[in-house]
DNA sequence: GTATTATAATTTGCATACAAACTAATAACT
DNA sequence: AGTTATTAGTTTGTATGCAAATTATAATAC
């Protein structure tokens, strides 16, 4: 049964990577009233604001239903606006409020703070972690 | 703010990744009637029988709170039995009951079923990741 | 032009993830 | 021995993650 040893598992590596990293964000984010995907949402709109609630699902890869949870949280804490579109009252659209993009000179620091505790890797082999995960991702997304 | 920009960040990268493996999981496991923390557990016990809490903890790194959760769920679909130690009476042992082993044959499928939906990516790039993942989370589990 | 289908987003129910508080029991200190 | 500190595990409260059901609206079919 040595395939199902846990240690060669790819699996569970990236299922111990993805919650240590979210741990290691929680006291940086603490401080600006933040989980971690709520801030992968407002990274998301900090690049391209007032899009649609659809296209903040397929930039961030936040399941729909988590999504509209989220938004509304955010919407709480006025860090942005959820406006009905006109044209199609399906649509929503959502909007930095000037509180949210201020967070923005606050979150700068953060991804810098981050990477400074990763200080065993070269430049170079971050460089290849993303571009290998990229791979494996591609394939497990339609 | 190009170090806020989402492509740039490895941390998102495995966000993503890690919930598309365990959604890839999901309807392989369904047909044992697990969740994907629940198969880590077992895959552990499979590994090592008859181990504290404690060490399930460690080798899986699954939150204690959760972990407790998850072990009263396998106890009660049978497929563990925790059993308090007589010298300790702190300490309880998780082992696998002959159903939880029956399972192990009926698991030992999955893995590679699992492997062949990451067609594009060859042995070394694998292996490649999983010791960049390795290092990776050195930094961030203390 | 109405019935059918498709789409955008929300809601619901279950299973974690995790920090913090809590319980019970052992170890250590004086 | 008695008080304090540690340790093992559980419980609690908040926030997702996700599939499935639901709602509201728009597009298509016939």
């Amino acid at each position: 049964m040595e395939q199902l040893k846990l240690s060669n598992q790819i699996c569970h590596r990236y299922y111990v990577a993805s919650n240590a990293i979210t741990r290691a964000y929680r006291p940086l984010l603490d401080e600006l009233g933040l989980t971690y995907p709520q801030y992968v949402v407002l990274m998301a709109l900090w690049e391209e604001d007032n899009v649609e609630v659809k296209q903040v699902k397929a930039k961030t890869h936040i399941d729909g239903g988590a999504l509209s949870l989220i938004l509304k949280k955010l919407s709480a804490k006025n860090l942005i606006n959820i406006v009905p579109s006109e044209l199609d009252k399906r649509i929503k659209h959502v909007q930095l409020s000037d509180k949210g993009w201020l967070l923005q000179q606050e979150a700068s620091g953060i991804p810098e703070k981050l990477m400074c505790q990763v200080s065993n890797m070269s430049r170079e082999e971050v460089l290849l972690l993303k571009t290998l995960t990229d791979k494996l991702v591609e394939n497990l997304i339609e």
